[in-house]
DNA sequence: CGGTCACCAGTTTTT
DNA sequence: CTGGTGACCG
């Protein structure tokens, strides 16, 4: 009996097929790590490969991790020589070797969005951008977006051509990459560009990784981008062992330059390219596959298939509908809570939403109730301000030129160093084409610090002894060293004493990372340096700090989620302008919509055993109640699968006003979509007057329906039926319909959206 | 130079 | 409701 016996049979092919291109369809669950790590182990037990010439490369460094755990599992002996890596760790390390062949120093440091969003600032500033007109966030996305395209800035200005507003944009763009290589810095996108370029411009080392790289697997596919599906052609061009890993339905980072041409067009690039399709799910029940597969199936241009499974119908999915984001939180706390009660373990939950605002109620109820929990995403724990305070000081240290450091601390703690003197500094520093610390360590020299002279040197003094102390002591010892010579804590008291513990266990956990660091290191047999533990931080993602060994409910946005597995998934907020959001709707961009629609998909296919899908009437955005109605995702699934439970009755009764403004919404949100859903007939936009007229003329009470028992209906998906009974059940109507081609239905009316025929 | 007050703008999603 | 920014005063 082999390791292989327990493989399905395209799964099996997949393993086995080591040679030339390969693309492996593998839907949610279908086991497609398991493949890969199969692979890897066949390749070097049967086809004696060597661990050394294998890379496989993933999204997170969770899963970079796991893969590796999995891979020393199966493989006895060499399988820490195999890379498994992030594409962005993969580039660094290319890049720590060999970017002083494209004239930068190799001790760069890597910017992440906080230091890239003051960058850009400061090149507004410079170059007279009006910050209304060119919103950062909107110049750096522009930027990013260009980078992953592989355009630099000298083609963007071509392509500006005599358009006043993008040339307005190359020059914030070449401005911006002047000032990255001038502090010596990368940012995340560049990591990517510069190791394309670098093996573009530089055969001899495209040559070696080429070499050295015989067998490439990229997890996760339909998430590259552009560069990162060029640096993979560079790596593969000359073996053409290619195995990528992927779900065209997956596919939910667009946003983010990610383009799902890349795996849709795979076998037009490779037209050798063999393509297995792992359809067979692992994970979840029955229902919720039924649930993923006819909510998907409303995109198009995606690659044909089918999930199926082989385990059991499963429990209904649970639907249920509050009245306010509360109330939607104190179901699912309780709800959990009940579970754990009954013998489940709090890691055996996860709530997933679509933006991370939602976090903030269902956090305060899980703190209520006692329930542990934990948050992924949001703000990152090292974009913190007291640990980028940190890493800024270890930055200075270990590298001069990064001024974005050296001026984020050099008045913090206070020193009485005040702005005007940091741009004297600044200005000086760049008439003589020096760097920022450079120029301070010699302040007599520039013009107008006078009185400040005095304290530039101690801060330059304080350094330079940090510097010294950097050889001499180890990393822990040197942050513990600087938060006590600098008095950074007394000081986070004085500020605010109300954030100061919060902030202080941060810290603690800084120095715990630090040390871990140092330990790693020490287990390879190497010494932790100031620089590579820098550069761990400057890579990690929120999702990475998860740990499947500790008992606690995971919340988490829909993005995050990708590639975790959860026996009971809790997807809230599934309304519509939530989720879609409000972007995708409005968009006439039909492709927003259906990568909210694989996002929901995403988060269908999380789930094991059981789904609770959520919503809430009204909620508050902003500091304004929004009113909502239910997702056109929940709609997609067929009603025989849903358990919508008794709607509870009201407790406390909404004022009118509020009644009729909701009503009055709801009519108005209801026409521009009417026309949206596909198979739409020319005569649909009559049915829909006819509603109108009809709920002016039936004038119902409380929002009234537009039919009436014995009328003729319409439902977007069942087609036509007569109404056989309508029951008042709480707030909602449940109306049951003899459809002519799909049998009787009891339905919601409010979201079973019939119209009278 | 630093602190305080008032106003304004903003929200997907993240390696 | 937040966080960030800018103006004014001590």
């Amino acid at each position: 009996m082999s390791i292989y016996d327990n493989l399905n049979e395209p799964q099996r092919e997949a393993v086995f097929h080591t040679d030339g291109p390969l693309l492996i369809l593998a839907g949610a669950g279908s086991g497609k790590t398991r493949v890969l790590t199969h692979r890897i182990a066949y390749l070097i037990e049967e086809r004696g490969v060597s661990p050394w010439n294998i890379l496989a490369i993933t999204f997170t460094n969770k899963a970079a991790g796991e893969m590796r755990q999995r891979v020393d599992n199966l493989v006895g002996y060499g399988a820490e020589s195999i890379w498994v890596s992030t594409f962005h760790s993969a580039c660094v390390r290319i890049l720590r070797r060999f970017i002083d062949r494209l004239g930068y120093d190799n001790r760069f440091t890597i910017y992440d969005t906080d230091d890239q969003k003051t960058l850009i600032k400061e090149v507004c500033r410079q170059t007279d951008i009006d910050t209304k007109k060119f919103k950062e966030r909107m110049l750096l996305s522009v930027i990013s977006s260009a980078k992953n395209e592989m355009i630099l800035p000298d083609e963007f200005e071509l392509n500006a051509g005599g358009d006043f507003a993008q040339q307005k944009i190359a020059r914030a763009y070449r401005e911006y990459e002047a000032r990255l290589k001038a502090n010596n810095a990368l940012d995340f996108d560049d990591l990517l560009v510069k190791t394309v370029q670098l093996l573009d411009t530089q055969p001899d080392i495209r040559e070696n990784y080429q070499e050295r790289f015989r067998y490439i697997m990229v997890d996760e596919y339909q998430d590259t981008n552009t560069v990162q599906f060029k640096l993979v052609s560079l790596l593969a061009g000359k073996y053409r062992n290619l195995c990528v890993v992927g779900d065209d339905d997956q596919s939910i980072y667009k946003f983010r330059g990610a383009n799902i041409r890349n795996i849709l067009d795979f076998e037009k690039e490779y037209p050798d390219a063999k393509v297995i399709k792992l359809e067979q799910n692992y994970r979840s029940t029955e229902n919720i596959l039924n649930a993923a597969n006819s909510v998907i199936r409303n995109n198009r241009g995606r690659k044909d298939k089918t999930l199926w499974t082989a385990n059991g119908t499963g429990e209904k999915i649970c639907l249920r509908q509050f009245d306010t984001a509360y109330d939607e939180a104190d179901f699912i706390a309780s709800d959990v809570s009940d579970e754990v009660r009954e013998g489940a373990a709090y890691k055996d939950h996860a709530v997933l939403y679509r933006t991370n605002a939602q976090s903030r109620i269902l956090e305060e109820k899980f703190v209520a109730m006692n329930i542990p929990y934990k948050i992924v995403g949001g703000i990152n724990f090292y974009a913190r301000r007291e640990i980028k305070d940190i890493l800024a000081y270890l930055k200075t240290i270990d590298n001069g030129r990064d001024d974005l450091a050296v001026r984020r601390i050099i008045n913090v703690p206070k020193r009485g160093i005040g702005q005007t003197t940091i741009n004297r500094i600044q200005e000086s520093a760049s008439q003589r084409g020096i760097g920022f610390y450079e120029a301070l360590m010699a302040p007599g020299l520039i013009p107008g610090v006078g009185r400040s002279a005095s304290k530039l040197d101690s801060f330059a003094a304080l350094i330079e002894y940090f510097k010294g102390q950097a050889q001499r002591e180890s990393l822990t010892d040197l942050i513990t060293e600087i938060i006590e010579k600098t008095a950074y804590i007394e000081n986070l008291d004085a500020d605010d004493p109300e954030d100061a513990q919060a902030r202080i266990e941060n810290i603690d956990e800084l120095v715990s990372k630090a040390a871990a660091y140092e330990e790693d290191c020490a287990d390879r047999g190497e010494t932790g340096t100031l620089g590579g533990f820098l550069e761990e931080v400057a890579l990690v993602a929120d999702i990475d700090s998860l740990d499947e060994n500790q008992d606690y409910v995971v919340l988490m946005t829909l993005h995050s989620a990708k590639g975790l597995e959860f026996s009971h998934v809790y997807l809230a907020g599934m309304e519509d302008g939530l989720f879609p959001g409000y972007m995708a709707i409005t968009a006439d961009d039909r492709e927003e919509l259906e990568e909210e629609r694989r996002l929901c998909y995403v988060g269908i296919t999380r789930a094991e055993e059981k789904l609770t899908l959520t919503c809430a009437r009204r909620r508050m955005v902003r500091g304004e109640t929004q009113f909502n109605r239910m997702s056109r995702f929940v709609m997609e699934i067929p009603a025989e699968i849903l358990d919508t439970g008794t709607f509870r009755a009201e407790k406390d009764v909404e004022p009118p006003a509020r009644d009729t403004y909701r009503n009055a919404r709801e009519a108005f949100r209801t026409r521009p979509f009417a026309g949206s859903y596909p198979g739409k007939k020319a005569d649909e936009n009559n049915a829909f007057s006819a509603l109108q007229k009809g709920s002016q003329l039936a004038a119902k009470p409380e929002g009234g329906l537009s039919y009436g028992v014995g009328d003729r209906v319409r439902h977007v998906k069942f087609g036509e039926g007569t109404v056989l009974d309508i029951r008042e059940g709480g707030r909602d109507y449940e109306v049951t319909v003899e459809f002519d081609g799909a049998g009787t239905r009891k339905m919601f009316a409010m979201f079973a959206k019939l119209a009278k025929v």
